[in-house]
RNA sequence: GGCGACAUAGCCAAGUGGUAAGGCAUGGGUCUGCAACACCCUGAUCACCAGUUCAAAUCUGGUUGUCGCCUCCA
């Protein structure tokens, strides 16, 4: 199946040609780890987990590089308002970002590099651009000279002198000492109290765009299919890294740029001022984390902006459920295994959930429709719930499940019911709650009801027996 | 000022030339001892104006409105 997706270089969709036959390989651009991550840094995380998973769905192999910036004046600062240091702070918010991601269901990338680890090979292309001219030092700090890359804007559309004359005003430190207000920071000398490396200019630290081309030089090679990231990244960072790379390498460094919209909050952005921030950890003391990721892939294009809200998420929350539902329903009809003749109908029934499977692959191959791709799911529910019946032979009920399984799978979403075992206690007052019921003493299966739901526990009487969850 | 995006039912949202997917909510119904849950059914001519076309939400031009980037930011 030919896919499409939307390369922000060249402004459209294009059809998606790997560098190897079967093979992808990409470059996400990681969080810096100052803090548990918040959800509008969630959305890039899922939404390009998803798209490794349909590559992978596809047959595809994926290799998948997600960096961690642990050096970083954010980071720095932290740690000198707790007194510890920038190791201390970046390593105890990688394992925060590593839990968060666990909870969300994001397959852990082929490699997570972390900056700080790559310096060895951030020198060497700091060198290797001094060598060829691209970059030069002054006072121990290294620019990138940006006018000597020619095709400098190509990924962000700036003219570059419009880009001058914006800057005009904007006075940074060290603007004197540059050749020009456009060049950028490869390396930066360090300052008391600071991390830092030897390098041939002095100590210093790397500058944050450097660290990108290396390591997705390191693990992927000078040529890369896919480089994503947030729409926010796409200038100055990516630009300054198809300059660094290409200048360095010579070649094209990625072939197709994709970048997600932004989250919003109540049709604002999130900032910290506003009191309208929220870390994914907030979010998950109220919410499922598999219904944060259900709403960002159902809420909107992963192109287009977001907004979160209380609303928006109670109305993930119970589509999700009515997906999980239908699942656990078909679930538990195929335990019955029942043996039966399958009738025209239902032929139908199978028929329509493989044309309904190919509509969740088309929207999913037409630049990773996730919205119209889940619209597919919803369709195959509710064609189970009403073409399968109790009595249905159960290679039918279970080839449905499997499906509807399948596809949410590639959303990352699990919906295979979660087979726990009750508490005998609780076993055997269900069991007395039946046959008071079958007695029609009601007012002890009542009773019955209340002393469970005290407990946490939520009786349901269904067509197919008593069913229970946790409130 | 430069670059760009968006405007579809109460809400979210898909749809880029052939006569409006899907979800949430609402209302109606089925099931049930009751309740809860669940299930079924139920709604829009697509911001506005002009144009192209046999045909436009979908293309072109304009108007209005909302938003993003241009500075650290997913």
């Amino acid at each position: 199946m030919e896919m499409q997706l939307y390369n922000t270089l060249t402004r459209k969709k294009e059809v998606f040609k790997p560098i190897e036959e079967g093979k992808v390989r990409m470059y996400v651009c990681g969080p810096t780890v100052y803090n548990y991550i918040h959800i509008g840094n969630a959305r890039p995380m899922i939404v390009f987990d998803t798209v490794r998973r349909f590559f992978e769905y596809k047959g595809y192999e994926v290799n998948y590089v997600s960096n961690f910036t642990d050096v970083d004046d954010k980071i720095i600062k932290k740690a000198n308002e707790e007194g510890v240091s920038a190791k201390e702070i970046s390593e105890r918010y990688i394992q925060a970002v590593l839990e968060d991601m666990q909870g969300l269901n994001i397959k852990p990338a082929t490699k997570n590099p972390k900056a700080t680890e790559e310096i060895d090979e951030m020198l060497s292309m700091i060198s290797n651009l001094i060598e060829k001219g691209y970059a030069y030092e002054k006072n121990g700090t290294v620019y990138f000279r940006t006018r000597s890359f020619k095709e400098y804007g190509k990924l962000s559309k700036k003219n570059i002198d419009d880009l001058e004359a914006g800057h005009r005003t904007i006075q940074v430190v060290g603007e004197d000492e540059k050749e020009d207000p456009l060049d950028f920071v490869l390396w930066k000398p360090k300052k008391d109290g600071e991390p830092f490396w030897e390098s041939p200019w002095g100590n210093g630290r790397p500058g944050w765009h450097i660290e990108c081309s290396v390591m997705s030089k390191k693990y992927l090679g000078e040529q890369i299919d896919i480089h994503a990231g947030g729409e926010d990244l796409i200038f100055p960072h990516h630009e300054n890294e198809i300059a660094q790379s290409e200048a360095a390498n010579g070649k094209e460094f990625a072939h197709y740029w994709m970048h997600n919209g932004f989250l919003n909050i109540n049709n604002e952005k999130m900032s910290k001022s506003k009191g309208n921030f929220f870390t994914v950890r907030d979010i998950g003391k109220q919410y499922a984390y598999d219904v944060l990721r259900f709403f960002m892939l159902s809420g909107a294009h992963y192109r287009m902006p977001l907004n979160f809200s209380q609303d928006l998420m109670e109305a993930a929350k119970s589509g999700l459920e009515r997906i999980k539902v239908a699942v656990e329903r078909l679930d538990d009809i195929a335990q019955k295994k029942n043996n039966a003749t399958i009738t025209e109908a239902e032929k139908q029934v199978e028929t329509e959930l493989k044309a309904l499977q190919d509509k969740f692959d088309a929207s999913m191959a037409d630049d990773f429709n996730t919205a119209d791709a889940i619209s597919a799911v919803f369709e195959m529910v509710k064609l189970v719930n009403v073409g399968i019946r109790e009595t249905s032979d159960y290679t039918l009920v279970e080839d449905a499940k499997k499906r509807i399984v399948l596809l949410m799978d590639v959303l990352g979403i699990s919906v295979e019911p979660v087979k726990e075992m009750l508490d005998t206690e609780i076993e055997q007052l269900i069991e007395e709650r039946q046959l008071a019921r079958k007695n029609k003493d009601f007012q002890r299966a009542d009773e019955i009801r209340d002393i469970l739901l005290d407990k946490g526990i939520v009786l349901k009487d269904t067509r197919e027996g008593v069913k229970w969850t946790r409130a």
